[in-house]
DNA sequence: TCCTCTCTGTAGCACCTGCTACATGCATGA
DNA sequence: TCATGCATGTAGCAGGTGCTACAGAGAGGA
């Protein structure tokens, strides 16, 4: 029972090192000081353990998503927050996590899109109430959330394959710049916009 | 040696199809009409048959980067064709090995990084020079023809995975118009840009 | 005719995979 | 004291992996 719980854990941080694609309980065992039989008899199958490690995987994320400080005032500055929080360590295997069921999907989507929608979803609401925040008008927020999503998601995996890192920093930058020098909308939807476009 | 070559094509075909992750010479054999013997003859190893398969990925991208048409005027314009492009079956597939070698780039750099770099390349520098044409100071081209490969990439494994596929063109939607409403530069780097904003 | 060289089929190697049968130690409750 | 149930180690299963040893088939040149 509890054991269980405790192994989950071990498991999860094991994958977040790992990666989950290549998996192998011998291997996972021995870092973990215990045999694949044990893992098997506390979990029952390979598919339940991954199974629980991944909404464990969920749990923590949610539990980590913190709205930004004061100092975050436009849009631009929300990317570039959120960029850097995916560039620490715990970001970086979290991409690397989603990076990798990602690809368990497109070879299974049946067993594995919905274990990729759920990693995601304690970070899409969220930012989507955020955007409203700074004054995008909710019609927009939907769109814009999944672009800024699917920006930091296509930026991460460059700068985490590339040599050279620094050319998806430069890319966020110019992506940052471009939403704090988007045109206020002309209509009168959103409530305290505290936008401020001051570019460069 | 000829037939060396033809089973790099068909190969190559298999690995479009079925994924570079999981790949494994017989199922591969037999998709191909031979055994794993014959593939083990022709390419050595299974490491130089992958290689060979990705030189010729490589070689078939470059040769269906096509300059957009005349009706293409804007950045988001463009983005809009590329967007196009890649939701085809061929840049879904094309999609998919780049997501594949990514994943096997975080596990092995030193082994897959390059082959990630150079299928990349027959995309990034074309991009460029077409940003330049466009009208993008050639100063700002490269890190906003990064975003664009970005922010493609990332919304196209959005769209390949997630269950709501419209979700992934919307964001694309405002993406495109978030890169026309761009301001225009106050600088005179630009040559003859055809720059167009018209929104909506 | 014979020899050699290229190609290919059969069988097998050692190793890895998830999973399981069996036996055992150990603690607890009747 | 005995029985029950939980936890764990050992050994092994069937199937998969990349790769190889060996034997042949067939074509071509001497």
């Amino acid at each position: 029972m509890d054991r269980r719980a405790e192994l989950a854990e071990q498991v999860l941080d094991y994958v977040l090192e790992h990666g989950l694609i290549g998996l192998s309980l011998r291997p996972l065992a021995a870092a973990l000081h215990t045999s694949d039989r044990m893992l098997l008899y506390h979990f029952g199958s390979k598919e339940r353990l991954v199974g629980e490690a991944l909404a464990l995987a969920q749990r923590r994320l949610a539990a980590s998503v913190a709205p930004p400080g004061p100092d975050v005032r436009t849009v631009g500055q929300l990317v570039r927050h959120l960029w850097a929080e995916l560039q620490s360590p715990p970001g970086i295997q979290a991409t690397r996590l989603y990076l990798d069921l990602s690809v368990l999907a497109t070879k299974e989507p049946a067993r594995w899109s919905g274990a990729v929608e759920r990693l995601r979803g304690p970070w899409r609401g969220p930012l989507r109430d955020g955007l409203v925040l700074f004054g995008v008008p909710a019609a927009e927020a939907p769109a814009l959330a999944d672009l800024i999503l699917g920006t930091l998601d296509g930026l991460s995996l460059d700068r985490l394959v590339a040599e050279d890192s620094a050319r998806a920093d430069a890319a966020l930058t110019a992506f940052a710049d471009l939403l704090d020098a988007r045109p206020l909308p002309a209509g009168d939807h959103g409530g305290d916009h505290r936008e401020n476009p001051a570019r460069t």
